[in-house]
Parts: structure tokens; sequence; C-alpha cells
RNA sequence: GCGUCACUAGCUCAAAUGGUAGAGCAACUGACUCUUAAUCAGUAGGUUCGGGGUUCGAUUCCCCGGUGACGCACCA
């Protein structure tokens, strides 16, 4: 304990030789800081008495008056303390309250001299005591480890941090809203799996002691959502946390949040229209600014072939091309293809490094290689290619989406095709799911289905270049 | 997993080539009844991320370890 821990130590004992509660059951406010500031004027006007509750965050003394900062949520207001109006004995008590100590107060508003909305105190009293100090009022907390490991100070803090959280609620509710008045039905799936599938990924494996049987976390919900599909849930969708066992970067944390949602009777085309529409509905004003770039939300987004895309970067068709064709490629355009074998995943690849990698502005890549979309059905039209779209915005993936596959016996050929490249080593190819092949096997209506990605959009959409600032507790290897 | 960089007081940051570790804010004592990054005078505060080494002497140089940021790899 340092030495400014010992002093706040003391001063919460000297508080309880002196009678006090430092840490009181409830407060009843009338009005939250906020309210305060908007409603001000008839304030006042009308002279009225009021009690709010804050911490004190800032803190000027001049001998028998006291100027503090206290905040709620993100407001602030400055309280004015006399000693002649609380009196010598309160006065007194107060000389022990630090900075960061959480009070309640009441008063009524006016406006000092120079112009500020101030409360002049007639009660205060210490709601709960600080025993360590907050980091300092003017420059904040810029540490990104602390900032990280204790989010509580980040936000109590940094404003800004605050308010993209803030945000962040705001963009769920706004995709929730939509997706309610669209007629679409919230449901909650397992999270522990006996079987996982619907991406390609490694699991988090952990055990269950009553069955004695491995469970996975889940990597998608995809194949529970489409089981109630099946049951006749036309319109389904969840936020789901999923939880992937893979490396951590700027865009990736090992759990994460997706929204998917499915549609009968609906193909891919429909759900393009609907993801535009939804990001209208998030932005309103059609426009944001990204790392210093404006990105416009206006329908129609870029459709971008993926074959068609690819073929026009590299001047040749490599659709239906061969794996040593695409080790040619991937040396001439200078791609690194270590440690990918199959012919989709270095298709995968070079589409990422050469064309989506440049993608800006909102567009869908469609038509993607049969090889990389096992839960896709087929073009209508084109060979080897399914009916998929991604979202791509400033050269990230945010969203993914189908035409699904209703085909129980084609679903049940994709299924072990994976199995054969699980052989070849492919560590995150899907294992065979014989409950999801029995339910299309009973009638799967057609369906359209999209999986957004949460936290990348809310980077989006609030300027932030790495899941961390979304994200409120990201995951951090322990301190010792 | 690999590479580069960072880690100094509660917080934000300094300490040429190796030479007693400093400042601002916060804290403490005193003055001050409209201040607002309040002001003025004084005081205190450190395992320089941890461990080893080189050296008369290490925050500084070397080695090992920890955590983080960034890049690469893996992925959404």
């Amino acid at each position: 304990m340092n030495i400014l821990e010992k002093q706040m130590v003391e001063n919460m004992e000297n508080l309880k030789k002196l009678g006090v509660e430092c840490y009181k059951y409830n407060f009843v406010f009338t009005h939250t800081i906020k309210e305060l500031i908007e409603k001000q004027d008839d304030f006042l006007e009308k002279d009225i008495q009021v009690k709010v509750a804050g911490r004190i965050v800032s803190e000027r003394k001049h001998g028998k008056v006291i100027f503090w900062d206290i905040k709620d949520q993100i407001e602030k207001i400055q309280l004015y303390i006399k000693k002649d109006i609380i009196g010598e004995k309160k006065f007194e008590e107060i000389k022990y309250y630090d900075l960061g100590d959480i009070i309640g107060v009441s008063g009524k508003l006016f406006k000092t001299h120079s112009g500020e909305l101030t409360l002049f105190v007639n009660e205060v009293e210490i709601l709960s005591k600080a025993l360590k100090p907050l980091p300092e009022k003017f420059h904040g907390l810029k540490d990104v480890e602390i900032r990280y490991r204790k989010r509580y100070l980040d936000l109590i803090v940094n404003d800004e941090s605050k308010k993209v959280f803030l945000k962040r609620t705001q963009i769920i509710n706004g995709i929730r809203d939509f997706l309610n008045s669209k007629g679409f039905v919230e449901v909650e799936t397992p999270i522990l799996q006996p079987i996982y599938g619907g991406a390609f990924a490694q699991p988090f494996v952990t055990h269950h002691n009553a069955h004695d049987m491995t469970l996975y976390l889940r990597i998608a919900n995809e194949l529970y959502l489409k089981r109630l599909i099946v049951g006749g849930i036309n319109r389904v969708y969840e936020f789901a946390k999923d939880f992937r066992n893979e490396g951590i970067d700027r865009t990736h944390n090992p759990e994460f949040t997706q929204v998917e949602f499915y549609q009968a009777y609906a193909d891919y085309n429909d759900m393009m229209e609907l993801v535009e529409d939804m990001f209208l509905k998030l932005v309103p004003e059609k426009k944001i600014i990204y790392q210093g770039k404006e990105i416009s939300f206006e329908k129609p987004w870029n459709r971008v072939d993926f074959y068609e895309s690819l073929n026009s970067v590299v001047g040749e068709d490599l659709k239906g091309s061969s794996v040593e064709k695409l080790k040619s490629v991937a040396k001439k355009f200078n791609v690194d293809i270590e440690g990918k074998k199959t012919f989709g995943k270095i298709l995968d690849e070079l589409f990422s490094e050469l064309v989506q990698k440049k993608i800006v502005q909102p567009s869908f890549v469609v038509n993607h290689p049969i090889e990389i979309s096992p839960l896709a059905r087929k073009h209508r039209e084109k060979d080897g290619v399914v009916e998929r779209f991604e979202a791509i915005v400033f050269g990230m993936e945010i969203g993914n989406s189908f035409s699904e596959l209703n085909d129980p016996l084609d679903q049940k050929e994709r299924f072990l095709k994976q199995i054969e490249e699980r052989k070849l080593g492919d560590v995150e190819a899907f294992v065979m799911d014989e409950d999801y092949v029995d339910a299309l096997m009973y009638g799967m209506p057609p369906t359209g289905g999209v999986g957004i990605g949460i936290d990348r959009t809310v980077m989006l959409l609030t300027d932030q270049d790495s899941i961390r600032d979304v994200v409120l507790f990201p995951l951090l290897k322990p301190e010792k």
C-alpha cells in the first residue's frame, strides 16, 4: 500500500470516529446531473431544491469555500460549498472526503460570476469512500494495458471510451429493433455443444462432469438456427457470443459477438437488401468517417463477383484451374500462401490479398467457390460457385450470408468432403453433424441467412481501429 | 507461435556519451468565502516490470523471464 492509499484509509477511519457511515445503503436523488443541465433554465427560474449524487472528480479549495466537480455517467456539475451554509461540524467532516469518493448533495442551482452552472450545496453526505486514488484529471489514463485490465478506471476517467460502449449498446438495440420490426423472433441456442459447427474454426473444449462427456463452446450458432427454420420459426435470430480458439489481433478476440438471422423463403439477394436496410437504420445520416475516410452506406452497395474480380486482377480465369496454377499466380503476385494447401484455401488467400484488402466502401463479395462454402447452396446458374455473399467494409469482413443449402443429400456430401479435408490435415474443417442432416431430411424451406460481426460493426460506427476498444473486457494474459 | 518496440512516483512524462532518479497533476501542512488545469509558501512520495551478468558505479550495456502495443502467421 502506498502513502496515498494509507492517507485515504486514515480519512475513512477519521470519518468513522465522527460517527459517519462511509458506505450507505441507498440515496434518493431527484435528478441526474444530465437532467439538471438539460432543464437548468427551469431550475434557475423556480429556485427548486434538488438532490443529486456523483463521484468527486476535481476540487478547488479556498479556505472556507470548496468547489467540487461531481460526475455521474458522463455529465459533470460544479458544487459550491460554503462553511457558513453547511455548518462548522459538516465542514470538518468533509475535510476527510477525497477525490474519487461518491457523495450525495442537495441544494439549489445558480450561475457563478463566470457563468458556470453550479449547485449551491446545503447538505452533503458521503455515500461510498474511495480507498485508492484516481488517475490524473487532466491527462487521464492513457496506458492501454491498464485501460483494458481495469476497464472501470478507463470508464471513470475517459469519457470517449465510455461513449464507445454506450454506442455499442445503441447499435445492438438498433439491430434488435430492426429485426423485430421485420417479424424476426429472438431465440437462445446452446453455447455448450456436443458437436460444433457452422464455421471454419478450432473450438474451445470443455468437459461435463455429470455426463462425463466432452463439450465444445460454440464457434457459431448457424446449424441450430436452421433447425428452428425447419421447425417453422420462419424468421429467427440470436445475438450470440461465439468462441474460436485462435490468435488475437486488431480484429480478432477469442470470444466475440455475432448476430445471425434466417428468413424462410428468401435467398441471398433478399438478404443483401435486408443488410443494406439494416445499416441505413443504424446510420440514418448514411455516411460515417472511419479512420479518416468517408464511408457511405447509401443503397445499393457494390456487388463484387468473386471470380470475376479476382480473374480481372490476375488476368486469367482461375475457376476450375489447379492448385499448381494458383501457386504460380501467388508467386507472380507475391502473395504468401505458406501453410495453405487446398485449392479453396489458396484461392481464398489470393482473393483476400488481391481484392478484398482494397475494398473500402461497403460491398458484397458474391458467388464464392463451392470448396470454401459447405453450407451454401449451389449457384442457380453458375458452375463451381455458391450463392453466398460477404459484406466487406474498409477491407474488413463484417458479414457472411448464403442462400442456405436445404438439400439434405447435397449437405451430407459436403460434410463428407469436409471430413476428407480434415484427414488431409485441415484442423478447421467441419465435423459431421448427422442430426443436422436429419433435420434437413424433414424439409427446410428455401432460406436466406446472415451473420453480422457485432464487434467489427461497432468498430466501424465508433471509428475504433482495435477490437479491444469495443469489447469491455478483452482477453489478456494474467499479469503474473 | 515468430519479429520489432515499450515498461521510471497513484496518473502523465523527463533523465547526452554508464556517474547521487526529476517535473506537472494527485497527496500532506499552512494562507485564502465565485474558483474552474485556482493561486501562493512548505513537506513527503521510487524494488526504475522481475532475475542474473559486465563495471569502481547500471534507468542506461549484455543474457534470461513477464506483460503490453504493433507487424507477420492463423482466423471472422
